[in-house]
RNA sequence: GCGCCCGUAGCUCAGCUGGAUAGAGCAACGGCCUUCUAAGCCGUCGGUCGCAGGUUCGAAUCCUGCCGGGCGCGCCA
């Protein structure tokens, strides 16, 4: 149980003796000033306006009831009838040393639930830019996080492989082919190669004419548009993986249920939705109405099943997918890291699911948007030739930048060591950049600021594991037992000991919330209160007495533990040294 | 026109199930390496929390209106 919830239940328990009604919150939180003590909760004020009575007479009546021994110094009450709890530094020790010898390091694992996870699912017919990294590193750090929870975790990388424009590129594909060359040479470059393809297409009446047919040829099972079409998706399925690999992030092949999986199941689909009476033709097309989202005029929200050529849209893939991770995959929860721009089209297709019996009642579906990339003058980011930044690019960069770093600070290293942790550095501080801020708004992409290595980065947080390992390293021991005594006497230790306690309930927030920016900014505050801890509390110096050296290596020891964990679950790598 | 998201320090962002004197990083300025890695620590400077009302003992946080920005509203995904 965490120290909030703890206090939560003693506090609870001490209203219910002067009688205050369950239905008032106790409001435990962490004191914003050290005079405040170190937890405060104003239940009293909330209760004593509904009993009509003085405040900081029955914060003093609850102070009366409540039985904190063991636990605190002492409580008072303070200002209007805030109750201000000052822990005892003897229930410190004791919380940090079952921590010590917890191996979830104070995670509490609920009962296991079957999520689906889908994240990153990029558009095969280009190559990843920037834009793409939110989906794929919150995913992955929320996917990370559930499954460290307990949680049967399945990832699923929805991937754009079956849009109208696969007819342009197969075709520009062939053209190009019919010339001698090699599939791989062709897509050396898909950026390059879609836009080929793309003035090909606009300029070209004859080439867009094919470029149509062969979407319809594709879609019906051609064996020529097919291998033509496979060609391609295996090239750009090629260029993710790779991506994926330099992003440390746990999507394996396995992961990819594709749009064209769902292909057989459309028509399938769109007859269920005809049968219920739901989808209904309208102006050729095949159309759902839902009422359920109509606008303020009594307008239902149309949803297209089926356009009127024929073909189906990506509303159709959607519920097909969201009826076989509800039916085959036995899914709890399915999240969605997509877009915000996407919001409305997920709130249909959710609705429609739901309506239609496509998954089970108590499903939870929950899409968790983010915000379009906007460039520093606060319009929607593009480069200076009106394009987009590579992923692949910024990702080199990053790690170029770090090498160049670990090389000046580490002049005798090897080549080898460099370059391990240059690619360290450099992804972490790139994806750190990103998972920190996770607002659901638009947010800026900074070049600079993502590339940055000093403040609030991920190589602060590696440096500080760093740090950590060095003293193991100097002082000989490899660990410390968990049964060591922990001292808690100074402010800085104090500050370091309340943070390592926090973080099981900082991992429930971001695997209810699905916000990986808590953690980062949980990990960020841990770091700089073993900073300030280390500047302040020597370890290994000569003067230091013994049960102050082991007590601080366990101190050590755990805050090292936690770090790694907590970086782990954001996929961002620690080291030994840099 | 309707809908969704947003507006916090010069810049980038936390804080938002209401709680005491609104926090970080960057930038600027000043200290700290013969002592556990200075990618660091300590300090200074910097904010009418877009504006105006309302609810409340108490509002950055909740409600309403306005201003400003982004996005979305049927055959792209």
């Amino acid at each position: 149980m965490s120290i909030k919830a703890l206090l939560d239940q003693r506090v609870r328990a001490a209203m219910t003796a002067v009688n205050i009604p369950n239905d008032c919150p106790v409001n435990i939180s962490v004191s914003t000033r050290a005079e405040f003590g170190d937890f405060q909760a104003n239940g009293a004020m909330a209760a004593a306006k509904k009993l009509k009575t003085n405040p900081r007479e029955l914060a003093s009546k609850i102070i009366d009831h409540l039985d904190l021994s063991g636990i605190a110094d002492h409580t008072e009450v303070a200002g209007p009838g805030f109750i201000n709890i000052h822990l005892s530094a003897q229930f410190l020790s004791q919380q940090l040393q079952r921590l010590s010898s917890d191996k979830n390091l104070g995670a509490s694992k609920p009962s296991p639930q079957t999520v689906v996870v889908d994240y990153s699912s990029p558009n095969l017919a280009k190559e990843m830019h920037v834009g793409h990294l939110r989906s794929t590193i919150i995913g992955d750090a929320v996917a990370r996080t559930l499954e460290y929870l307990g949680h049967n975790v399945i990832r699923q990388n929805h991937m754009g492989d079956w849009g109208t424009q696969f007819g342009m590129l197969i075709a520009e594909l062939e053209e190009q082919l019919g010339e001698g060359e090699q599939a791989d040479l062709a897509l050396g470059d898909l950026e390059v190669f879609y836009q080929q393809s793309k003035k090909h297409f606009d300029e070209d009446p004859g080439f867009a004419e094919k470029a149509r047919h062969y979407v319809v040829k594709l879609q019906s099972g051609d064996l020529h548009c097919r291998k033509l079409w496979q060609q391609f998706i295996d090239i750009s399925v090629a260029h993710s993986e790779a991506i994926y690999r330099d992003l440390n992030v746990t999507l394996k092949h396995t992961d990819i249920r594709a749009e064209s999986a769902y292909n057989d199941d459309l028509a399938n689909v769109l007859n269920e939705l005809q049968q219920q009476k739901l989808a209904v033709e309208d102006q050729g097309a095949q159309v759902v109405f839902l009422q359920e989202l109509a606008d303020k005029k009594g307008n239902p929200s149309p949803v297209i099943i089926q356009k009127s050529g024929g073909g189906y849209l990506y509303a159709t893939t959607d519920l097909a997918s969201l009826r076989y991770r509800s039916d085959v995959l036995k899914a709890d929860r399915i999240l969605y890291f997509i877009d915000a721009r996407q919001s409305l089209h997920m709130k249909q297709v959710f609705t429609l699911a739901r309506k239609a019996g496509f998954v089970t009642d108590n499903i939870s579906l929950e899409h968790h948007p983010f915000g379009t990339m906007m460039g520093k003058d606060g319009k929607p980011f593009k480069t200076r030739s009106g394009g987009t930044v590579k992923l692949t690019d910024v990702l080199h960069e990053a790690v170029d930048r770090a090498c160049t770093l670990v090389r000046e600070k580490n002049p005798t290293s090897t080549d080898n060591q460099i370059s391990d942790i240059g690619q360290k550095v450099g992804i972490g501080a790139v994806k750190y950049a990103d998972l920190s801020k996770t607002r659901t708004n638009d947010y800026i992409f900074d070049w600079d600021a993502m590339l940055s290595f000093e403040g609030n980065t991920a190589p602060y947080l590696q440096y500080a594991y760093t740090r950590i390992r060095s003293i193991f390293r100097k002082s000989g021991i490899d660990h410390i037992e968990v049964t060591t005594n922990i001292d808690i006497n100074e402010q800085q230790e104090k500050i370091l000991a309340l943070k390592l306690l926090n973080f099981g309930e900082v991992l429930q927030q971001l695997a209810d919330d699905a916000c990986p920016h808590v953690l980062c900014n949980y990990l960020y505050e841990l770091a700089s209160a073993y900073m300030s801890f280390y500047e302040h509390c020597p370890i290994l110096k000569d003067d230091v007495v013994f049960q102050t050296k082991q007590s601080r290596l366990a101190i050590c020891q755990l805050t090292s533990l936690i770090m790694a964990q907590g970086l782990d679950l954001l996929g961002i790598e620690v080291m030994e040294q840099m």
